[in-house]
DNA sequence: CTGAAAGCGCTTACAG
DNA sequence: CTGAAAGCGCTTACAG
């Protein structure tokens, strides 16, 4: 009468049923398969199939204390992240990396302080067993509620206020910036100007610094005309650049510290009437999807999304598994382009 | 000796002790408040805030068989959906309405069928109340696993293959065309093409509907060579237009069904050196971020994606309180820009 | 309105 | 190797 109705998923008592043995057995074979005969093992894996049994998982949690998922979380307003593609290669990344380990991602945005405070309840509460925590502000209130809740964390860039308690994973800004740089004084230029990311943000930081020691090493003079501030948006850039051309008329090369301020930067230099290269080359960092969107396409730093993603996965599984933190710095690429 | 350890998290049984109650007070004040008097509730509340309580999920939803989380489930390859922006508008205005009903999302991708097994065991195991599903391809297999497993469901654009059994949100894709194509026509154009989406998606099959019919009603001769397929891609857009340059020559204008595709199109079209709009007029679709990184920026048809997304959310936690699927559809709007 | 009690589906020492 | 049993933290009829 009742095979129409939603029929109850089986539990492990009906695989212990159906193979003769124990609910206690069943569990063990679900758990890895130790201390349980071949045969037991048998008999459970045949039931398992012939009923269709998948484990509860919320029964698992309540006595594991482990959820078996866990968080992307990203603290700033979604509008920039949502922006900015260099966020979808890291979500995709890290949602494939735990794929492999049959693990969800939870994706939560944290914009507001509100939502903050409510996100921050809920992992307290145990929803998720880690976070990978996509920001690139310091001093974000998030990192500290979390480390001190004790919720294994690591960070994609360092994270400049925390010091050494949170692990992170992060490309080597410095170094890349010094090879754009280098890449543009060799092609001859020598009015070589910067658009920088937020000064509170690594990149802003680290990218600015590679900048100036390699200007340095070319002997070429220093100059703070030639330094302006972005945000990290197309519309940041595209101001920049335009406050670029009004302070240094003479400029003919600018090193942007991401792809998608030097798309507003070319924006601006057309509507100046410049050319790139020929006027003005245009070097970017990122290598994300908007590099290729642009014209001329973008000669820019490679990030290494997939081993980014991929390190922080592995190293926030560590981090759960009970390891200390640490931080992984990967190298960059110049990808030549036309821009430059 | 124990402070520094890591502390059990307070459970129910603590604010009972603490509150001077039952846990089956507790409960019922956590629950909504009903049948405890107001001198038993102030005694919890005050319980709850002294000891930092936060409900075990895992217990609750072992219990009530419900788990407070919906999953957003992409069932194709990846690539397509983060070169997509829509996809981020889409995931973004989900995320949003969600978290306005506590309820967080759970980001699930299933691009090989490997994948896609192995999620609907997943999901079919309880961890999520319902799924919003998004897949522009009909005849998908998961639909049809999802539906017939009884997880509420509610996809985004008209399922193609399902019939009236799964509940969908879309925006109007035969109006939207109408309205680009006699706009294109309104400017004096003659010999209008189209880079349609693939015709087993509904934006394929609709969108070029709503192109032949306006063709039709401004009397202009059908010409098979005017029509090019494309795949939503960027590439594709490119592809396509290459092919209708080449197969008429004369186009004077192009109806793209996509605004990714629209970009590839400028691109092809800058190749051949026509201009836009002044050769050849460009009209996209879904008035997505890919239609403002474009030079000159695209006139679009906007897909009124935040009711999109609030609509789907709207529907699933219908759904999932046992209201039957609906469908809604909801009104596009031309957005006049430069390239037409 | 409220407490005592059963039970959700699982895991894990504990004995054998 | 394996079973019986306790218990994870909660909710919900059931009596009062």
């Amino acid at each position: 009468m009742s095979t129409t109705g939603r029929r109850r998923p089986p539990t492990i008592h009906d695989v212990a049923r159906e193979a003769g043995v124990s609910r206690g057995t069943v569990s063990r074979v679900l758990n890895g398969g130790h201390h349980v005969s071949p045969a037991s093992a048998d008999a459970v894996n045949a039931a398992i199939r012939k009923t269709g049994y998948v484990v509860n998982r919320h029964a698992r949690s309540l006595i594991t204390g482990r959820s078996d998922s866990v968080a992307f979380l990203l603290t700033e307003p979604q509008e920039r992240f949502f922006e900015d593609p260099n966020f979808n290669v890291l979500l995709r990344g890290c949602t494939q990396a735990l794929a492999a380990h049959d693990i969800p991602l939870l994706l939560v945005i944290a914009g507001t302080e509100a939502e903050r405070r409510r996100i921050s309840r809920y992992i307290t509460a145990g929803h998720v067993d880690g976070v990978l925590l996509v920001s690139s502000h310091s001093g974000n209130p998030m990192a500290e509620r979390l480390v001190k809740a004790r919720i294994p964390v690591v960070a994609c860039g360092k994270p400049l206020g925390q010091g050494a308690r949170i692990a992170y994973v992060a490309a080597d800004d410095r170094d890349g910036a010094r090879e754009m740089v280098r890449h543009l004084a060799a092609s001859g230029r020598r009015r070589i100007a910067t658009v920088t990311g937020p000064p509170d943000t690594p990149g802003g930081v680290e990218r600015l610094a590679g900048y100036r020691e390699t200007l340095a090493e070319a002997g070429l003079p220093a100059d703070e005309r030639l330094v302006a501030e972005g945000d990290y948006s197309r519309a940041g850039g595209e101001r920049a650049m335009a406050e670029l051309l009004e302070r240094a008329p003479d400029v003919d090369a600018v090193f942007v510290a991401s792809d998608l301020m030097a798309q507003g930067a070319l924006t601006a230099l057309e509507r100046a009437g410049r050319r790139v290269p020929e006027d003005v080359a245009v070097g970017g960092f990122d290598d994300s999807p908007a590099a290729l969107g642009t014209r001329p396409p973008l000669t820019t730093i490679r990030q290494p999304w997939d081993r980014i993603s991929t390190e922080m996965v592995r190293v926030l599984l560590g981090r759960i598994a009970g390891e200390d933190p640490s931080a992984v710095i990967l190298p960059t690429e110049l990808v030549r382009r036309d821009s430059a």
